[in-house]
DNA sequence: GTAGAGGTTGACGTTGCGTCAAGGTCAACC
DNA sequence: GGTTGACCTTGACGCAACGTCAACCTCTAC
């Protein structure tokens, strides 16, 4: 007995374009195609249509469905992969969440601080940037040193702020001074200083030699942070930066 | 001061085919394009992109982003928005991911015994099948039911299953015995039966009444189930489906 | 013959790019 | 000026799994 594509469609809860596709794709084949051109299905092929479907239900892409049936692959090592790659991307999908929910708490405010109001004119959605800024350069690693960020800063009060804050005016005022002294950034009188920049970092996260050196990039490619050292003295966002490298190499790495 | 794309592409991490795909959009235009064709970005159009790679980070699409860059959406509300079917979505893949589990364990045997068995002829896959049919046909509410059986069977035995299956065969019998005397299948008579076919359900799940009848659906659409009746007396399989739903209006519902 | 349901092929669309072809532009070097 | 290699453009096809639509043929009942 056979059945025309409408009625398989009708019967399997699928559309006839879907019938169409996977004989397309060789996948679900018709018993035969009468003389006026319609597909006509056989009950071996509602049978393979049903496996079709329910390995599609459980989120196999076609490919990996057609090599289940054909034998070319073993079902219940394809079915094992997937399980995991469904718990990856359920974990990755967690994580996003939690991003998106701290994004939406850092815009609604809160009673606690974040690293923004550290740096006079950023705001949440550009300390967002350069997260994704460092997670870019550095790989999902960093995504860990922004969460640990996240909670010493969490831990911090308004007073805190301020003394943060004149620390990193005076540390401002440090390099500038260097940099009219025309002092390389790599002497041990910079490297000093940086050693306290580096300090003043570790209040917020621990950096490797190489995402202190990172960050020092991060100073002067970026417009704002660049505005800011160069607000204070041409040339010192450079300057910083060669230091912060220097520092990475000679005493972190 | 302006940059050209593959600087740009650079720095920010991304492709010149995502930049120029993002200016064919209208995301993020260059600031000029030169005499000679090529784009040049400055430090808005850079902004501009940094924001929209922070957007894209959390998993918006760049239809979403773009209201949000151009104000026309409330940012935070996007962003709630989002969080909520970024939850949803983990939720479906954990679910999924246990489902394929099941499968998994399912087909690697195990000591207990599932409701196959107590159909002849039925494997492990083409229960799936049917579940996935029943999942298709009522929603997501009857995987609860689904499971809900196999808890059941779990905690089944041996005897119990020819238990079931003698129980199974006689009611075939009795509801072949009334087609072949013309009794309609919503006759108390045959409703009778039905009850003990209900009960007879029951030791696996408890269905609704639309589920019920549906199930009798299934014995008829299904080419295994509607061949098993078949083999009892040609025409079963409607007969009962019909004193399933006969029964399911006016008793169950 | 007509009307309506059913069926075909062909083609475009979806989302966000990756990849490639063909050809022009730029800058350094000889 | 010519050459080379990096850079840049537009155009186009591909990806995965169909949904949608157009144009046209087929089937069945009236």
């Amino acid at each position: 007995m056979s059945w025309s594509i409408v009625e398989v469609a009708r019967h399997a809860g699928v559309s006839s374009r879907t019938l169409r596709h996977y004989d397309d794709v060789g996948l679900v084949p018709p018993a035969y195609v009468g003389a006026n051109g319609y597909r006509y299905y056989d009950e071996e092929a509602l049978l393979r249509l049903q496996e079709v479907l329910l390995l599609r239900e459980l989120g196999l892409p076609l490919d990996a469905i057609r090599r289940i049936l054909d034998g070319t692959s073993d079902r219940t090592a394809v079915l094992r992969e997937h399980h995991s790659a469904l718990l990856a991307e359920r974990d990755r999908l967690d994580r996003l969440a939690a991003t998106v929910r701290r994004t939406i708490e850092m815009r609604e405010g809160g009673d606690h601080m974040g690293p923004e109001e550290l740096f006079d004119g950023f705001d949440a959605d550009k300390q967002r940037q350069y997260e994704a800024e460092l997670v870019d350069r550095f790989g999902p690693d960093a995504q860990e040193k922004i969460d640990e960020s996240w909670r010493r800063v969490g831990a911090m009060t308004k007073a805190d702020a301020v003394r943060i804050q004149a620390d990193l005016a005076a540390r401002d005022a440090e390099y500038s001074a260097l940099l009219d002294a025309g002092v390389a950034p790599d002497d041990p009188r910079a490297q000093q200083v940086t050693a306290g920049h580096y300090a003043w970092v570790c209040q917020f996260w621990t950096p490797s030699a190489e995402a202190f050196a990172g960050l020092g990039d991060l100073y002067v490619d970026s417009p704002d942070f660049h505005a800011r050292y160069d607000a204070v003295r041409p040339g010192l966002a450079e300057y910083v930066r060669d230091a912060m490298a220097a520092y990475a190499i000679g005493t972190l790495a």
